[in-house]
RNA sequence: GUCCCCAUCGUCUAGAGGCCUAGGACACCGCCCUUUCACGGCGGUAACAGGGGUUCGAAUCCCCUUGGGGAUACCA
């Protein structure tokens, strides 16, 4: 038997450090093992997910250094590697669970199972959501049905006993039925949910080894039911730790910037980045802290993997990454920066908005300095202002930071949609309204527009220079948070009510 | 709330019962090198969450407590 492992993406937003590091041990365990393995494309959200977004993620992997033998892009012999292109796959088997009896139809409304939720909770029964408590009687069935009411297809889960799984890395969890929900398989849309795409899919594409975030464990009851209700054998399970912010919550865009396309921009070299991954509750045996993909490949041992989650820490990566950058030769070190900083593809977009404001070329690097910068000092003074008093600027870049971050589709209309719709609420002009982010986004306010910077510069780096102006200017306690929230939520409110509109 | 996972310096980690008066790395602090800064070299501060067992012996095994995290969606 080869050993098969892949990595599953979801397309929804930038690409994930998170995904590359599960993608990483996937790889090496693969590797080790002489297998494959693969990409798979988990786009069943179809609400959510973007082709840009599945673009984004497969170059991010690639420059890395992680390559896949199988996926959307290359194909391979079990594909499609796409699940939105598998819907029949999921609807011939939903069929068959359904005729087994293993699955149900359910026809709640949203307002009916919220109904339900309260009740169990209010009952004390500690029960999870079963087909008895959903099941309505055959001719109020019939009658929804008739009526073309939506409905979902549910799995049936014992409502008593104990689930024992093995994980590779924690031994056997035990849980007890009563604590797993009947989970939907199939949504109205008639897509289906993680947890069927994922069974049917790592079944039909000879998944051996199922390496996963620790977020998983839950649910891996309802994915060995599903095992069982198909007949099928199930993986090797193996739930890795999840990556943390400082404050040991899961690593989150909100508090740190968590695209693998950051650390690109801030100038990491991919084989920095992909070492200081592996060593996320990983070491070597000899414990060396520099390593490449390969000799970490040839030394791997999922056994030597420590469960506690590891803190994302940049200072220690940049520490890594310098140990990469100082062995380069003169050359090798101006290629790279080139290839990095000053290519056609990373200039051109630059160009029509420096070209008119420029007369000679030495005039470029002052005006286009912030582009190729990471988070530069910055003083409180710099955003001195006579608009401004500190407090008022505080809350213009922290309400401003938290509009930044409701953004979906990073486009210059969305963020000055965003910004605008937000000063036009705090009652500011437009011109005082941008200054602090002149000053937190390219240091100056004689510039290039603040809006086509912060597109060029993409989210994450655009949030981490004001989130990083916020901490120069001062320190917001938790009391003062808590009011700037509220305020922050009654001007969403009456931008909600009163939304920008073309001529402003 | 309920279920599950986890627990060594601030952070990443070594440690698979005696090699541990707990080792390394980042960060921090000194000193040296140096026309500055950085690099580099040397040194320092700093941890087995607490309590019970088991054992001749526990950071390592078991139990409880505490703490942290995750899950509880027609998101993955």
């Amino acid at each position: 038997m080869t050993v098969r492992t892949r990595v599953a993406p979801s397309p929804t937003g930038d690409p994930h450090v998170g995904t590359a590091y599960i993608a990483l041990f996937n790889l090496a365990f693969a590797r080790q093992h002489g297998g494959e393995f693969i990409l798979r494309i988990e786009d069943t959200d179809q609400v959510r997910s973007t082709a840009e977004s599945e673009q984004a993620i497969l170059d991010s992997l690639r420059w890395l250094g992680i390559e896949w033998s199988e996926g959307p892009d290359v194909g391979g012999k079990y594909g499609p590697y796409r699940q939105s292109e598998r819907k029949e796959i999921y609807v011939e088997h939903v069929e068959k669970l359904l005729s087994s009896g293993h699955a149900f139809r359910c026809y709640r409304t949203a307002e009916e199972l919220d109904t339900i939720r309260a009740q169990l909770q209010q009952d004390g029964t500690n029960s999870a959501l079963k087909a008895s408590h959903l099941e309505l009687p055959a001719d109020e069935v019939a009658s929804r049905e008739a009526a073309g009411a939506p409905y979902v297809i549910r799995m049936r889960v014992p409502e008593e006993g104990v689930c024992v799984i093995n994980d590779m890395l924690r031994g056997s969890i035990e849980v007890e039925w009563s604590q797993v929900d009947a989970q939907i398989l199939m949504k109205s849309d008639g897509m289906p949910t993680y947890h069927l795409a994922n069974v049917v899919d790592d079944h039909l594409m000879a998944i051996t080894h199922v390496i996963r975030g620790e977020e998983w464990i839950s649910s891996a009851p309802k994915h060995k039911l599903l095992y069982e209700y198909f007949g099928w054998e199930m993986p090797t399970i193996c739930h890795m730790p999840l990556l943390r912010n400082p404050d040991k919550s899961k690593l989150s865009k909100r508090k740190n910037p968590t695209s693998i396309m950051f650390y690109e921009r801030m100038g990491f070299m991919p084989e920095a980045v992909l070492n200081y991954l592996g060593r996320m509750g990983w070491s070597m045996p000899d414990e060396r802290e520099k390593f490449s993909r390969d000799e970490m490949f040839s030394h791997f041992d999922i056994q030597r993997i420590s469960l506690g989650g590891p803190v994302f820490d940049v200072e220690k990566l940049r520490w890594v990454n310098s140990l990469w950058l100082r062995e380069l030769d003169a050359e090798t070190f101006a290629q790279r920066f080139a290839a990095w900083g000053l290519r056609p593809e990373r200039l051109i977009p630059i160009i029509p908005h420096i070209q008119p404001r420029v007369e000679v070329f030495s005039d470029v690097t002052p005006l286009a300095g912030h582009f190729l910068a990471g988070l530069t000092p910055l003083t409180a003074a710099q955003f001195e202002h006579k608009a401004y008093d500190e407090e008022r600027l505080l809350s213009v870049l922290q309400f401003g930071l938290w509009q930044l971050e409701s953004i979906r589709h990073w486009e210059r209309a969305e963020i000055e949609a965003a910004l605008f719709g937000l000063a036009k609420q705090m009652d500011i002009k437009i011109r005082d309204f941008l200054f602090p982010f002149f000053i937190a986004i390219a240091g100056t306010s004689a510039t290039i527009s603040v809006l086509d910077s912060m597109v060029i510069l993409g989210p994450d780096m655009s949030r981490a220079r004001v989130r990083h102006a916020l901490g120069v200017i001062g320190e917001v306690g938790k009391k003062k948070l808590k009011k700037m929230e509220k305020d922050y939520q009654g001007y969403l409110a009456a931008m909600a009510a009163e939304p920008v509109t073309e001529q402003e």
